[in-house]
DNA sequence: ATGTTAACTAACCGTACGGTTAGCAAACCG
DNA sequence: CGGTTTGCTAACCGTACGGTTAGTTAACAT
């Protein structure tokens, strides 16, 4: 079947909530303004009314959407994990695919001081609720022995903030793919806190092999590769397996609205 | 000798940087009024422009302070480190350490794009000089065996990311101490890399012994403390030695212009 | 005393921004 | 076909902001 007229509306109001995600992280939210958002896709400003109330709510609505990632992460996370740091890990992994893929170039949670004090409640809320359940995390994999004893604030403060980071250089353009750094990323996070004697990395982020293929192992990768590398795979398949297909579309280039 | 009017001149402009640099930092660049700075400060907007030209400027003038630490940073942990990874942890400790101490509550590296071109390009070629030393300062480390062999980029992108999220969550009046994030961050990111088998890390930040003090060593402190410890301690000690005292004065106490 | 300068204020200016309004054109619906 | 709704534009409004100006006060120098 066709798209339906709610279904373009859907399709339109996800590419406005993207595009302003995209310019929030890159100019922060004071810095853009809602004619460029417009501009940007080929539309006046008043347009966008169309679509969200205000400014803040476009705010708003990026926060919502990465919430939302965040928690399905954690429990996609909970699920596939055996122990304590695997559970963390894999939130993490899933949590930075779902952003970098279909946020387009994820959100970063700062800049909550901009909003309505309702709505700034309900995220900081959130995301407090989110940072508890990654230091239970620690927690549990430090008692189960996954992860190295340490102060579970500070480790998933070091943690959200390398990964928040990652908007400010990563370029989908570029030529790491957002399946390699989640791998890459996923290697080091690891490695800082695992209990067991000093993981190998990766050496060289763009070169790591895309897909499962058949193309010749290379030496530091698949070889002593840990069983949390195939999860860290279902993680990322699950993650687009629960988006609505009709909102991948959507997916990577631009939208023009009219 | 007491203050000249030079000094006095020069604290209260380090004063306005300082609460310029807190602001920017809490509520964004565009989402700072210069209205709310001058009265965070006892004092009309227009009293500010007897110190920067403009609102710009105060931005520039905060990247050029973070940057000159960064620098000063890098050739100390240069001189005290005995290989690469010593010396690249060395030199966040003391980045962090002065951004922290003196300009109250670091300067992020963001909201570059709001610099004039000029004052843009000046920035990007200063940041991307200092990320290349750091880069720079892995690869000998990978070289020389210290650190894990692993892609510096990535390396460098985790730990800037775990930094430059600081200000984010530390609050100077909150239970752990900037030295003791200090010790704290840098034994995570020490661990991280390094590719000796799975160092101890810090269990409690807020425990952490403040001072060289003769109380009961805890156990999981100094009894297997890697040397590195007093390397930091002492880049801490010349950090703040090189500052001219007069600016110490500025200290954290709110200051009033007027 | 007197002139000079530094530090600051009160009042003002231009503009760019968030948001609104009125209206047009195409699509949808009976 | 006619009536209604949807998606959008052009033009406009109020305001808050960055920056300027003119003038006051006080410290300092001679």
């Amino acid at each position: 079947m066709f798209p339906t007229k709610e279904d373009i509306h859907g399709i339109k109001r996800r590419a406005v909530l993207q595009e302003a995600a995209a310019s929030f992280n890159l100019k922060g939210f004071h810095g853009t303004s809602m004619n460029e958002i417009a501009a940007s896709l080929g539309v006046t400003k008043a347009a966008l009314y169309h679509y969200f109330p205000n400014k803040n709510a476009l705010l708003a609505g990026c926060f919502d959407y990465a919430m939302e990632a965040a928690f399905a992460s954690l429990e996609r996370g909970r699920k596939q994990g055996r122990n304590g740091r695997e559970r963390l890990i894999l939130t993490i992994a899933g949590y930075v695919t779902e952003l970098l893929d279909e946020l387009n170039c994820c959100v970063v949670l700062m800049e909550e001081h901009a909003l309505e004090p309702e709505d700034k409640a309900k995220l900081v809320q959130q995301r407090d609720k989110f940072e508890r359940a990654l230091r239970a995390l620690v927690r549990e994999g430090i008692a189960d022995g996954s992860v190295a004893p340490c102060d579970p604030k500070l480790a998933i403060f070091v943690i959200l903030g390398a990964m928040n980071w990652v908007p400010k250089w990563f370029k989908p353009s570029g030529p790491w793919k957002p399946e390699q750094l989640t791998r890459a990323l996923s290697d080091i996070f690891d490695r800082a806190i695992s209990s067991s004697p000093a993981a190998a990395m990766v050496r060289d982020v763009g070169e790591l092999p895309l897909r499962p293929s058949s193309e010749r192992q290379r030496s530091d990768d698949a070889s002593r590769a840990p069983a949390i590398r195939q999860s860290i795979k279902a993680v990322r398949r699950d993650a687009e397996a629960e988006r609505p297909a009709r909102l991948r579309a959507v997916g990577k280039g631009r939208v023009r609205l009219r």
